[in-house]
Order: structure tokens, then C-alpha cells, then sequence
DNA sequence: GTCGTTGTCTAGAACGTTCTATAGACTGGT
DNA sequence: ACCAGTCTATAGAACGTTCTAGACAACGAC
């Protein structure tokens, strides 16, 4: 059908109630200096005629739009589960929730852009690809939130999650099971592979343990890869980079023979979609991406409350314990 | 930083140029009217106060918005896919896209109404919950498309994959392979396992083999559970309703003790993420993201350029061959 | 009675753009 | 010389909302 019916608008509704434009308005955004007789009336005559706000309209005349931009990366599984959780973050403070895609022929500049454009007061980058000049460009227009990365120089807030924590966690789990050999298969160049790999060198020697490094990448075929790297005494345990690594891994050791978690025990990072499979039932660091994305929300929303500076909050990730650590074998 | 310093208007440009409001707009967006030599003025002026239209403005006054509505939830890893190709093909088209995600306390009427408030000039909705009776309210406002789901009622335009089409590719593939005794671990009561469990019947029937139908459900678990009741003297390939079902099944009969593909082939359904792993390699039908993102779109575009009625495009899927299967064992 | 005070309502400007109508300044053909 | 046509540019209304300022009535306090 969709005919050429023009959508009802403020002054339709006005005649209909017989008010003036600017009290259908009040009334509709819920505001202070309306009757409540004339109240019901308006909101009799809105709903009877469809009535919508326009929301062009709103966004453009209001001082405060209450709209937080918010931009994902359509191949990265983890940020919807972000996505999901900030909706229901923005809403709790009052705020709404413009989506912005990166997508492949659409840079991460042009999807912030098109959200300042949209009158966001803030932005909520996912793990931004950016520079941290072009950040500062755009944290002059807006305040910018980074979620997942936080070496954004200092004009930009960052919401991250600790990694040291994180791999600290997992040896921890592995120790407290019995495991003295345990290796690290690490993410070789990706985005926060580095702190990921220092901290588990820095971890084992601080509980007087070898640290062994195979390197990996954030893929399956890597941790599949890293295998063949293993020292020939296998160890007891191993801390992936990554879900996709563990299970990269755990094909690996099946393949050479060694059962997990019964051989050998295998921790992931993220807590993936992969990690919570009934068939693989990964034991894994969890992010927490709704907690993640709450704390970049109100960070946002503080940020246009106060005035304060950019700051660099960081999470604590915690331990998921599932089907792939075991204690150790009693070798 | 984020000063209170007021972007640029369209009226600030005019001032530095020298010209009206009215033209720099004609520059902006590139339309006729104006001569090369105050084009390129402008534009400069422009440039150097660092001018960018404001798109609300620009949504609220034209007539056409030149904007389509896309909704997609954030549970569904398939929905990003087409969300990627959508972009694309708007702008090939010409249009933009304005997201819309049906997240957790966020239902798919608030999705749809929300981009309607934006303006835009038609809906797609990715596998669309809604009634039909519902989906023809919000037709009456603008098109709708509804991608990868058919059941919606006349008012609404449907882009969807060829069920049938689909299993008898796989079971071609099979019968091809030299299979003869093909099992298919159906989907339970999901969405369009009807559809293919009598596609599988009725293609088997066709080629004079026994269709062996065996319950099942769209994830893991139920994958697994189906490999219990694979009568005794097993079959040579399975066609599973889904590349999640042919993951548990792989794992089941892998724990029984038969090598896929040498013993057994899978077939699974989706060409998803999970079927591309290195250490999966799932043969798979594909039902090809981008084709359908692009159908929809055009659809769309269509709709809005002619006034034909509405109607329900099926696009054919195709076979992508990869590792789970091989020619049958020589019994 | 007059005077704030409070509660309800309204007129009209404003937001930044696009659209419609029209005005001048050129062309070139008669 | 004059008219038609094209090109360039502009003024001002419009889009649908929110905001500012103020009008009007009712009320109680003095």
C-alpha cells in the first residue's frame, strides 16, 4: 500500500485537541506546565490520529539531543553483544542510541562522522582502528569514548578490560589445578597481544614457574599452527591468545594424540560465542561485555554532565570455568 | 576538549564565500546551479571553516530522505553479514542506510518505529518476528521488505533463499559422491525446518533413494542427540538442517568412532562463520549474504521508484564444497 | 481591592537545511 | 533593437519540532 498519506504532526494534533502547538509538545515530551484534564485530552487526540514525533524535528531544534553515537564493526562478532548491552545502558540513563557501522567499503572516520552529523553529543568508538590525532579531532567536536583499546592518547576517554588481570586469572585457575608446565600460544601482531604476552611471562615468574611463549596469531589455523611449535614435552597446560587460538589448539593436541582436558588442560580469552558451545564448553577469560559497555555509557554521560578530563577507566575481567581444565595429570 | 564552539552552517559559508545560504547548499550537494568558478570558491570556504551539512536539517526539509531503514538483531552473526553487503549496495543505489538493532529490551516494533521517526523512506527488516497483520501497519507507511522470512502477508515485499532449492544441492552433491543411504538431522520447530524437511522427502523421493528423516533442532546439542538415533547400520552422508546441527553431528559421530568425511559426509546449511574455520571446512549451503542484502535493497529502491505491489523474491542458494564431504565408502 | 504568586496556556522565533519563485545578466537569433 | 532562452544567483517560505517570553485567570494574603 504505502500510500502518499502525509504522517500527522504536532499542529494536527493541536486542531484535534483544540490547544496550540506548543502544548501538544509539553504534553508529548512529558514536560511540566500542563493540566492533567488537558493532558489526557491531548494524548487522546495523538493516539487517535497515529501521532508520532518526528524525530529529525526533535533531534534538530532541542539543545540536548540525549543521543549517544555508538559504532561497531559488523565482522566482529563480540561488539554485538555489546551493541545489545548498551542500548539497555543508554536507556537507564535517559539517553538514546545512534548505530554506526564499519563495514568494508565504509572507514571508521565515515561512520563516526555520519553519527556527529546525526547530533550525538557523544561518540562510543569499538575498538577504533584511528590514530590518536585523528581521535583528538573528533573529541573536539564530542566527547569520545574508546571501548577495547586504550592507547588513545590523551584527548580521548578509554573503557578496556584488563588484560594482566585476565591472563593472571587463567594461570592462577591452571596453578591452583595442579599445573607447573603451562605455555601460552599468544596473539603474534594482533591488538593486544603484547600486553597479553608480558603479562604471562610476568605472572609465571612471579609464582617461580618457566614461562614457555609459543608463538600464535588470533586464529584458529594459528593455535593449530603453534602446536607443531611445543616443546616435545608437552606441557600440562596452555593459555591461548584468543577462543579462535584455544580452539585452533585443542584440534591440534586432539590430532597429535593428546586428549583435553584429561592430557591437557586449555584456557581461551573472550568468552566468545565459540567458548559456550555445548561441543567445545571452553574454559575462558570473559570480558563481560555488558559491563563493558555499561562503564563506556556512563562514562559518555559523565563526560557531558561534569567537565571533567578525559579519563582511562579499566575493567577486571573474570575467569569462566568450563569443560577444558582438569587438574593435572599425576605424570 | 570538546568546547561548547559551534559547528559551521550552511549561513557561515555564505558569509566567508560571499554568496547566499541558497547557493552553498546547491554546492553542497552538487547540484546544478551554479558556475565552476563560485563552486570552487565555496567549496573552499567551506573546507577551511571545516563545514559539514548537518544531516538532521537536511533529513527534516527534503522530500526525499534518500534513506532506507535496516533492522537486524544483534544475537544472529548472519545479520551483520547482510548489514556489511547492505551498505554497499545503498550506495550503490544511491541511498544510505540507518540501522536499527532488536537488542535485548528492545523489540522489533521500536526498531522499525525508530527508523521510521528518522525518515527513512522504506523498511528492511532481517528476518522479520512480527505478525503479518503488524508488518502491514508499518506498509502502510512505508515499504517493507522482509529478508530471509516469506510467510508475511501480501502487503509486505519478502526477499528470501530458496529452501528447496538449497537441500536438493546438497543432496545432488551426495548422489553425485556415489551416496545412496543419506540421513537428514532436521531442525525441529525452527524457522523453515519444515521447509526443508520436505524439500529432503521429496528430492529423495525423486531420485528412488529412502529418505531417512532423524529429529533434531538448529544447535549443537541437538546435533549430537541426533547421532543416537542414526539407525544402526548408519548412513553414509547427513544433510543437517543447519551448520550448527552438522557441528554437533560431527562431534557425535566422531566420539562413535566414524571419520568424517571418510566414513561419513555432512552437509550443513548457513555457510556461516563456523563452517569457513580452517579446522571445520564444513561443505555448506550457502544462501550468499551480500545476493540477498543487495536483493533487498533493490527491492526496496524499486518500491519506491515504481508503484508495483508488493511482491516475494527467492534467490537460489549455492553449494559450497569444502572438506566434510566425500565420495561414498565402497561398502 | 490590590498585589504578588502559581498554574495553565499560547504566539512566535529559532534550529539548519532544501525548495519555489523570481530577478538579472548574458547569449544569439531575428 | 527586441525577444526568447539559458545560466547564475538570491530571497523567503517551508519542514516539524522546542524554546523563550509573556498573557491570562484564579488564588490567597494583606
Amino acid at each position: 500500500m504505502a500510500e502518499a498519506q502525509r504522517r500527522p504532526t504536532l499542529m494536527d494534533v493541536a486542531k484535534a485537541a483544540g490547544v496550540s502547538r506548543a502544548l501538544v509538545s509539553i504534553v508529548m515530551r512529558g514536560a511540566p506546565g500542563a493540566a492533567e484534564s488537558t493532558r489526557a485530552r491531548v494524548l487522546e487526540a495523538a493516539r487517535e490520529l497515529g501521532y508520532r514525533p518526528d524525530s529529525r524535528a526533535r533531534l534538530l531544534r532541542s539543545a540536548r539531543t540525549r543521543l549517544l553515537g555508538l559504532s561497531f564493526s559488523t565482522s566482529q562478532p563480540f561488539h554485538a553483544e555489546i551493541v545489545d548491552a548498551a542500548y539497555a545502558g543508554a536507556a537507564e540513563r535517559g539517553y538514546e542510541i545512534a548505530l554506526s557501522a564499519v563495514a568494508s567499503g565504509r572507514p571508521e572516520t565515515r561512520a563516526a562522522e555520519a553519527l556527529l552529523d546525526m547530533g550525538c553529543e557523544a561518540l562510543i568508538l569499538i575498538s577504533p582502528t584511528l590514530g590518536s590525532e585523528e581521535l583528538a579531532g573528533f573529541s573536539r567536536r564530542a566527547p569520545v569514548v574508546s571501548l577495547l583499546r586504550d592507547d588513545v592518547g590523551d584527548d580521548v576517554d578509554s573503557v578496556s578490560s584488563d588484560d594482566h588481570a585476565g591472563i593472571r586469572l587463567a594461570v592462577e585457575h591452571l596453578a591452583a589445578l595442579g599445573h607447573r608446565r603451562i605455555a601460552h600460544v599468544d596473539g603474534g601482531e594482533a591488538v593486544s597481544a603484547a600486553q597479553r604476552r608480558v603479562a604471562f611471562r610476568a605472572e609465571m615468574l612471579r609464582r617461580g614457574l618457566e614461562p614457555i611463549v609459543v608463538p600464535g596469531g588470533p586464529t584458529e589455523e594459528d593455535g593449530l599452527r603453534a602446536c607443531a611449535l611445543l616443546p616435545d614435552n608437552p606441557p600440562s597446560a596452555v593459555v591461548a591468545f584468543n577462543d579462535r587460538t584455544a580452539l585452533g589448539v585443542i584440534e591440534g593436541l586432539r590430532t597429535a594424540g593428546l586428549r583435553v582436558p584429561s592430557d591437557v588442560s586449555v584456557v581461551g580469552y573472550d568468552d566468545s560465542q565459540f567458548a559456550r558451545l555445548s561441543y567445545v564448553q571452553l574454559t575462558s577469560v570473559s570480558q563481560d561485555a555488558p559491563l563493558l559497555a555499561t562503564a563506556a555509557v556512563d562514562r559518555a554521560v559523565d563526560r557531558l554532565a561534569g567537565a571533567e578530563a578525559p579519563a582511562h577507566l579499566v575493567r577486571t575481567p573474570h575467569l569462566v570455568v568450563r569443560n577444558t581444565t582438569a587438574p593435572a595429570p599425576a605424570d
